[in-house]
DNA sequence: CGACTTTGACCCGCGC
DNA sequence: GCGCGGGTCAAAGTCG
């Protein structure tokens, strides 16, 4: 397809590109989709160090929601229950950073929907969606348990708008 | 006035 | 069948 009329918004390649303006972290660390979330934890991670925060995309054989033709869950009846299969169509991106707040702006705007206690963690875990209409971005920011000055972001799908930058 | 934040309650899936 | 954990929505309140 033309692309570019699929996403006008969506000029970026496939590139993530994050800029803090008002952060300079001095470890970034990147993590791809996870089997196991402990898994992650025990798994080695890419410590990057860039005043840019430069991620290759992480495809996960998006093939549904790639098109963005219709995401239209609303009726998401559920199968008859026997062949359930889950859509994975779903990119989740972790960004492990150094940084004092969670309110990273990372070019969006973002609206928090939910907090909640994790057990594992002393630190609440905060829920953020874009403010963007249609836009089914979702972020997750969590406090890294064992170094609280880490701060764990977790992306979940795709703009299909343009950053405010 | 509008948009966003905050907290609680509710719901869902899974495990035992 | 019940309990636990995690995730989401909603109403009220606050800020700009």
């Amino acid at each position: 397809m033309s692309d570019n009329n699929s996403r006008p918004s969506d000029s970026r390649d496939r590139q993530y590109v994050i800029e803090l303006p008002n952060f300079e972290p001095s470890e970034f660390l990147m993590f791809e989709e996870w089997p196991d979330e402990d898994a992650a934890y025990n798994a080695s991670v890419e410590p990057v160090q860039n005043p840019v925060y430069q991620a290759n995309e992480v495809v996960l054989g998006e093939s549904g929601s790639g098109s963005g033709s219709h995401m239209e869950e609303g009726s998401d009846s559920r199968d008859d229950g026997s062949g359930r299969e889950r859509r994975e169509t779903k990119e989740r991106v972790a960004f492990k950073t150094i940084s004092e707040v969670e309110i990273l702006d990372d070019g969006f705007k973002w609206r928090k929907y939910g907090k909640k206690m994790v057990k594992n963690s002393p630190n609440p875990r905060n829920y953020y969606r874009c403010s963007v209409d249609g836009c089914p971005v979702k972020k997750r920011v969590e406090r890294d348990r064992d170094d609280p000055r880490y701060v764990i972001t977790t992306y979940e799908g795709v703009h299909n708008h343009q950053s405010s930058f």
